[in-house]
DNA sequence: GCTCCCAATGAATTGATTTTATAGAATGGA
DNA sequence: TCCATTCTATAAAATCAATTCATTGGGAGC
């Protein structure tokens, strides 16, 4: 049994005759009638009565031509269904994103996406960024946003690295504190500051540890937290200070509840905002788009 | 697109390997790799992502994936259906009957094979017997009932006829009647009875015409009804008598309102009930059942 | 770097479908 | 009743598609 048999049968039954269902299927008489006798061999059944001139569908005719029609038309929409994919007007974007870019920088992006492209069905996951770069490996998101330190290499295994920007890191005090007043800082003045930082193995904290090194300024960090939220509420607080994205303070800072300093002094490593993804993974419709909205 | 590129593509599928898919095909790898790349080819989107060791649906593929498993479900259940129909479980038996037929003689006979096969629909036709013909050779109906003078020639033109035996006409008079007491009768004794007819052209009416004809009896139609149950009526209320087909009173008999009469004397000519269809028209499963159930 | 495992590709073969040409069967008209 | 017409069925050849065998190429894991 196969689609193009079935779809001869269909023909012949709405037509009512081998002849001018051939003409329909651009086939000679023959052809259809060989289809319609290889079906009927392999159900054992015949599908019509030759009734000299005419034919008429059998029961068992009668009974396939409503299975027939149904496969048919799904076909039909299973093609119209890849082609809306294909054209980028359905589809499904599943992307991971480490958690800071996630809460900050995403959201805006993902809005415009949605009302640029409503059919698209978007999916998000976060995590650390070694965790997204496994989510991607895997194949469980289509791409990953992660942030790294220093322009990333372009390729790595399978895996393709794309820099969005720089992702700048600011230090964040009190409008109450000493620094508040003046619009930069160097790393060295924050030596002595009591510093809140993110938990040990997050690109933050070890970008944060890895500057504060290479000025040469002991690291004294006197609160740890799990959350780039806490950190902004107990710097509000004046509990300290903190290194942080620009882009996680921006509300608190056009609020005047937070002051951000961009850092001077010695050459600083500029983190980037990566998009990962498998060099062999399909890029569909809506991905391209995706990427190309995250591109500006 | 075609039903055995499908069904490499859900197999593929669902062992996530093309290798593992040709075992479960008893085909070779190349032979589904070559089916999906038709598949791909032909849809304009890939179906799978390669990644090296391991494979993995791209969204199309998913999207795909749907219609496929659904189309195929169809196609196991068309089978199905068309075996139950062998089988003769399920099916529709269109029957055409000459009025008489219908009313006396199917009732019970379709009860029955309604008990037997639960599954069958049938549909009924009534109308004249050469009307009921035009319904056979035409294919509205599966099957013909109808009456014949004499024994009916078997095949004429394309089509069969099978006798299921004799139709006997009895002559029925109402209880009160002078020939009520005597078990039969003669067509001579009808002569001067006031009789009750079926209207022209039914073979009820074209038959007791001949009989009395043959039998030099001048007919002294004094009614003439167009339904049986009307005429038995009219002999029961003493109006006259009538030649009908035994199984038509047989319950008025059975309670004593009317008395059937055997006809005697010279030789009557037989009249037949008999099954008509179509030579070249498929005979079913069902209606092979019922048409054995008919020659009982 | 080597080996294993899997999918892709090329060439030859096998198999299936289509066409051409023709036969057979039934209908409708003379 | 016969003939012309109009269907479908069949046989053989040609064409087209699918399969296999043998091999290549590319990752993944040791």
């Amino acid at each position: 049994m196969e689609l193009r048999q079935l779809e001869a049968f269909v023909t012949v039954a709405r037509r009512a005759s081998f002849t001018r269902a051939a003409e329909e299927l651009h086939l000679t008489q023959p052809a259809v009638t060989r289809q319609i006798a290889a079906l009927e061999s392999e159900l054992g059944a015949l599908l019509f009565d030759r009734l000299g001139k005419s034919i008429q569908l059998t029961g068992a005719g009668e009974t396939l031509l409503g299975y027939a029609e149904h496969i048919l038309r799904l076909t039909d929409e299973a093609q119209d269904a890849l082609e809306e994919l294909a054209a980028g007007r359905a589809g499904r974007i599943s992307i991971g994103a480490a958690s800071t870019l996630a809460t900050y920088v995403l959201p805006p992006l993902l809005t415009q996406f949605r009302q640029e492209h409503p059919g698209i069905e978007l999916s998000l996951r976060t995590g650390l960024s070694a965790r997204v770069r496994e989510l991607v490996l895997s194949g469980v998101v289509d791409i990953g946003l992660v942030t790294t330190e220093g322009e990333p290499a372009q390729q790595d295994g399978v895996l393709l690295s794309e820099s969005l920007g720089v992702y700048e890191t600011v230090l964040a005090v009190p409008p109450s504190h000493a620094l508040a007043t003046q619009p930069t800082a160097t790393v060295t003045e924050l030596s002595g500051e009591p510093l809140l930082a993110m938990t040990t193995g997050t690109n933050l904290r070890t970008y944060a540890e890895h500057i504060l090194a290479d000025a040469g300024v002991a690291a004294s960090v006197t609160m740890e937290l799990d959350s780039v939220e806490a950190i902004k509420r107990m710097v509000e607080a004046g509990l300290g200070v903190s290194l942080l994205p620009r882009v996680a303070i921006a509300s608190e800072v056009a609020a005047g509840r937070l002051v951000a300093l961009t850092l001077t002094g010695i050459p600083l490593p500029e983190r980037h905002i990566v998009v990962l993804r498998r060099r062999d993974k399909h890029q569909s419709g809506p991905l391209s788009s995706f990427l190309a909205l995250l591109r500006d």
